[in-house]
DNA sequence: AGACGGCATCTGGCATACCAGATACGAAAC
DNA sequence: GTTTCGTATCTGGTATGCCAGATGCCGTCT
C-alpha cells in the first residue's frame, strides 16, 4: 500500500495582475449601466492604480485589451473614456450576433444530444403558469440562458468566445430589449419554434428561426433606439461623470 | 482676398509606438508561414526591443493585443510563442467566417448598389479566357478580394472588423484552400451563383450560397487538414525555431 | 552511472520615473 | 471687458530597473 500522498491544491499563480484588473474593469463598466446616465465617463490611470493597489503597468495593459474590445477609448494625453456605442453600432452588433447564433443553431441541430435539447424546455418551464411579463427580471435571465445554451450546444468554442463579448454589449441595452410592445410574447413563441426545430433536427429551420428572432431585435432597436445617439450628444464638459466609477480587484 | 494660408499636412502623431509595433508584429507573424515549418516559434521581448528600437513597454502592450487575437501565447516566465491553431480551431474559424459572410451577403442583397454588384464580375473577368488553375496566385488574390467585397457591400462596419481577423488566420493555410481537388472550378461556379443572386436581390439565396460555399471549405479542411495537428506535435525542444523571425517598424 | 540539489541565468510581470502634448487658468495687453 | 499668450498642471506614452518563477548546468552523493 503506497504512502498516503498529501493532497495539495495547485496554487492560483496563473492569475496575473493584468488579467485580474481586466476582469475588474470589465465588470465595473458593464455594471454601471452607461446607457442610463448621460455625460461622458472618464477613467484615470493613476486613480485606478490607487483604487486597485497595483501600478499603472498592468492597468494600462488591461485597458489596451478593453479598448480593442470596444469598451473604452484611449485618447493620448487626453483621457480614457468609456465607450457608448451608437445606435448603428448596436444594430450591427445584434446583426453579427444573429449571424453567429443562427450558425450555432444549425450546428446544434446536427450535433446536440437529445437530452441537451430537451433541457432547453426547462429554462422556460417556470413561466408556463406565470405571466412572463410580470417576472421580467427572471424571464430576462432565462432568455439570456437560452441564447447561451444554443451557442453551447453547437459545440463550437470559437462561436462561444465571439458571442460572449457581443452579449455584453447588447446586455447593456437590455432595458430596451424587453418590456416594450409584445416582445415578451413573441419571444416565447420564437423560442418555442427554435426548440421544436432542434428536436426535429431541422438545421435549416432552426437556423432561419434563430436568425429571424434576433434580427427582430435589431429591427426593434432600429425603430425605438434613437435615444442611444442622444446620449452621446450630451457631452458638455460639465457633465463629466467620473465620480460614480468604483472598481476593485476580484469582483463577484 | 484672404492671405494664402500655407498648406501643412497634419503630423502623424496619432501613431503610437504600441500601434506601430502591433502592426509590425502582426505582419511578421502572418508573413512567416507558420504552417509550413514545424517546431515552435518563440519570441523574446528584449530581443524585439532591440530589433525595433523601442522599449519593452509598447512591445508588451502590442503582444497583449496579439494574445487576445489568438496570434501568440504568453506564458509567464516561460516565453512568448506564436500560436499554431489546431485543425478544429481552424474549422471553427471558417464556420464563424461563413456565418458572418452569409449574413453580409444577405445585407448586400438588400443594400448594395447595382454598380457595386456589377463590379463583382470584374474581379474574375481576367480568368474568363485563362484557366484559373494555371494562375493560382492571381486567382487566390481575386478570391480574397471577392470575399472582402461581399463584406464591404453589406455596409456593416462591424462585420468587416470581425471578419478581417478571421481572414488572417485562414489566410495562413491558403495553400490548403486551393490547388486540391477541383476546388478552383467549384469556386468559380459558386462565385457566379452568389453574384447572380445578388443581382436578383434574392437575399435568402445569396445568404445560402455564401454559407454553403464557405462551409465547403470547412469540409475540405475537415477531410484534408489532419497535418495541421501534426505540426503541433513536433515540439521537441531542439526544434525551437526562433532564428528566422525578423521584424521592423512600419512594414510595407 | 544515475539521481538529487544548489546556483547562475533567463524571462516575463510589475513598479517607477520621466517625457511631451493637451488643458486650464490667470496675468498682461488692448 | 475681451483677447492673447505664457505657464503650471494634468495625463497618457515610453523607458528603465527590479523581482520572482522557470530553466539548465554542474558538482556531489549514493
Amino acid at each position: 500500500m503506497p504512502p498516503p500522498a498529501i493532497n495539495v491544491q495547485p496554487l492560483d499563480v496563473g492569475a496575473t495582475f493584468r488579467s485580474r484588473v481586466y476582469r475588474a474593469l470589465k465588470h465595473a463598466i458593464v455594471e454601471m449601466d452607461i446607457y442610463d446616465h448621460p455625460g461622458e465617463v472618464r477613467l484615470d490611470e493613476r486613480q485606478l492604480s490607487d483604487q486597485l493597489g497595483v501600478s499603472r503597468t498592468p492597468i494600462r495593459e488591461a485597458l489596451t485589451l478593453l479598448e480593442q474590445e470596444g469598451f473604452v477609448r484611449l485618447e493620448p494625453r487626453r483621457g480614457i473614456f468609456v465607450v457608448r456605442k451608437t445606435k448603428t453600432e448596436i444594430i450591427e452588433t445584434i446583426v453579427a450576433w444573429a449571424a453567429l447564433e443562427s450558425m450555432a443553431a444549425r450546428l446544434a441541430a446536427q450535433r446536440a444530444s437529445d437530452e441537451d435539447i430537451q433541457d432547453l424546455w426547462k429554462l422556460f418551464a417556470a413561466f408556463e403558469q406565470r405571466n412572463p411579463s410580470e417576472h421580467l427580471k427572471e424571464y430576462s435571465d432565462a432568455n439570456i440562458a437560452f441564447h447561451k445554451a444554443i451557442i453551447r450546444l453547437s459545440r463550437a468554442k470559437m462561436l462561444q468566445e465571439m458571442t460572449d463579448n457581443l452579449f455584453i454589449h447588447i446586455r447593456a441595452i437590455r432595458k430596451l430589449t424587453i418590456a416594450q410592445d409584445n416582445r415578451v410574447e413573441r419571444s416565447v413563441h420564437d423560442h418555442h419554434g427554435i426548440i421544436t426545430a432542434l428536436e426535429r433536427r431541422d438545421a435549416d429551420l432552426a437556423e432561419r428561426l434563430a436568425r429571424d428572432h434576433t434580427l427582430g431585435l435589431a429591427q426593434h432597436v432600429e425603430r425605438h433606439g434613437d435615444f442611444l445617439d442622444w446620449l452621446n450628444q450630451l457631452s458638455d464638459g460639465r457633465a463629466r461623470n467620473d465620480g460614480g466609477f468604483t472598481v476593485s480587484l476580484d469582483p463577484p
